[in-house]
DNA sequence: GTTCGTGCAAATACTTTGCAAGTCG
DNA sequence: CGACTTGCAAAGTATTTGCACGAAC
């Protein structure tokens, strides 16, 4: 699948004057493709399905250009491993149960003008929000109550 | 010092069924009097200038116990390590330089009533909302922008 | 006195680095 | 070809665990 995303982030690293190598591609491709977070585990899974001579630093050490060149984003919740997304302009928020990590994603308008808002108030600019909300999920919750009937206050 | 907020910590631990140690007991003072976030190194720092006895385990240990009673929140931004801080009820906020990771406080009324909506629509309970807002300071912004003259797009 | 918690050392997990060989432009 | 990248293996860091001793209640 050869999308304009993808001949975005080549030519981004062309400007740069950074290789396209066939590992890089790769790794990019396979974030793209995901339309998810992935942690560097799935990463490097993905792509040694792909070749798997590919080495494990090589994901590391890709990652940490794209993040460097702003077309890939990390984020690293609390007691998570760190996952990799494409950067797209666009924040995105989480929701997650603390018990079972179910996480949900919310979409960038939630907060509304509020990047504005920041980037006047604090002068702060090319701000990226990322909202995260760590609570229960309704299944979990429920199933805590049940499991803790006394234990007031 | 002794606070009302340390008492509250002991209490809870009490309440739990979990025996108060000193060493407990200083962990959550360090980190209730440093008064911002502190990464387990600044605690365990902290804390063995007190005693040099108490091992990084002990550390770790406790930090996972606090946590889960709510006693202290774990913040773990991407590519920095994890804090913590005590959890007084409040969530709070951070604005994040990606050059010199400089870090500014936002207090938690900034996001209105997102809390209740968020418990309402999704059926999350318990939120506790962390928003990250990664960006330039005005600093490093006009640092950059001198360094960049040209590379457009 | 029991049960829980701690210190220590060892194990595990995660990430980075040095370097020779290979590849992109 | 030359500079940049990679794979591999080894080194670093960070965190967790097993166990015997000590402490809280």
């Amino acid at each position: 699948m050869h999308t304009s995303k993808q001949e975005d982030g080549n030519a981004q690293l062309r400007k740069h004057g950074y290789r396209l190598t066939p590992q890089r591609h790769m790794i990019l491709s396979v974030i793209q493709e995901a339309g998810d977070h992935l942690t560097i585990e799935q990463i490097a899974e993905r792509v040694q399905q792909l070749n798997p001579q590919v080495s494990l630093s090589t994901v590391y050490r890709t990652l940490e250009l794209l993040k460097n060149l702003d077309l890939v984003r990390e984020s690293h919740l609390a007691g998570e491993q760190p996952t990799y997304e494409v950067l797209e302009g666009q924040a995105h928020h989480h929701l997650v149960c603390r018990r079972c990590h179910r996480t949900i994603h919310l979409d960038e308008q939630l907060l509304g003008d509020l990047s504005t808002r920041l980037q006047q108030q604090y002068h702060f600019h090319q701000p990226h929000l990322a909202l995260t909300v760590s609570g229960y999920c309704d299944d979990c919750w429920q199933q805590l109550q049940s499991a803790t009937e006394d234990f007031s206050n």
